[in-house]
DNA sequence: TTTACTGCAAATCTTTTGCATCAAC
DNA sequence: GTTGATGCAAAAGATTTGCAGTAAA
């Protein structure tokens, strides 16, 4: 199994800067135990470099989506939440009492996927998935 | 069974003003086909009516929201859809080559609901899922 | 040296809110 | 006549963009 070589490699074997801002961006995605979103990487980052700018993170996600290495989930907070593509596709179970968010594994919804592709002709990109609802201690 | 009593009663019943607004908001919500945007319900009404608000669009569809008239769901467009509640809830495929919107039956789902329920003690809310993917003309 | 990348400021887009007026009941 | 609903304008929050200067290669 071949060794995923890390965000920063990638970025530099395509002829893309390897700016410190980008770095930053890199390591908060990568860092982050949860998804984490454009306002929280930039907090994070503007803590120990001031003069970085918002509109950077925005820029350097757009990139990294295109060129598939970090993965976008809407979890309907109004905003979105980015993580590393190399860290595997989840499902995510978000619990509207207390915020917590569970992550899914890949098999569980692979039969869901076939009835969609068998019954409905829909292939399902089921990558970015949500489900909301209530965690036992909230429901 | 119960015929519907139109949301329009509904409101009535419950004290709130039925103003040529709200009438044409409902009319709008209850017309689409598909599930219905603010300022698609907004550009329909305008053309009718030029000085409505769409400030009123989003205080109604927040009040029929809360007396649970109306339904919403996040496509992930960055903009939320809303349909009547009374004519059930649906599950949907969003193809993200054309654009169309799937609906899918209730019963489909119930076996994803259960495991969800036994293998992670997670009450899900499948009202408004929306699964992206692309149909067969697309894929 | 070249030109991709950045910071800044301003624009966009959706949704929300304060406030004075207006109209449904 | 009351008070809830509306229009207007402005704010809010996330994201995008134009532009001139800067720095990675």
């Amino acid at each position: 199994m071949e060794q995923p070589r890390d965000m920063a490699s990638k970025l530099s074997e395509q002829g893309y800067r390897l700016t410190p801002q980008r770095l930053m961006i890199l390591s908060a995605i990568d860092n982050s135990d949860n998804h984490i979103s454009a306002d929280e990487i930039y907090a994070q980052i503007v803590a120990k470099y001031p003069n970085v700018n918002i509109s950077t993170v925005y820029r350097t996600l757009e990139l990294l989506k295109r060129l598939g290495l970090v993965t976008e989930t809407d979890l309907g907070e109004g905003r979105v939440r980015y993580h590393p593509a190399v860290k595997g596709h989840h499902h995510h179970l978000l619990c509207q009492g207390c915020g917590a968010i569970i992550d899914l594994d890949e098999p569980l919804l692979a039969s869901l996927k076939n009835t969609l592709l068998r019954e409905y002709n829909f292939l399902p990109d089921l990558r970015h998935l949500a489900i909301l609802g209530r965690c036992l201690k909230c429901s």
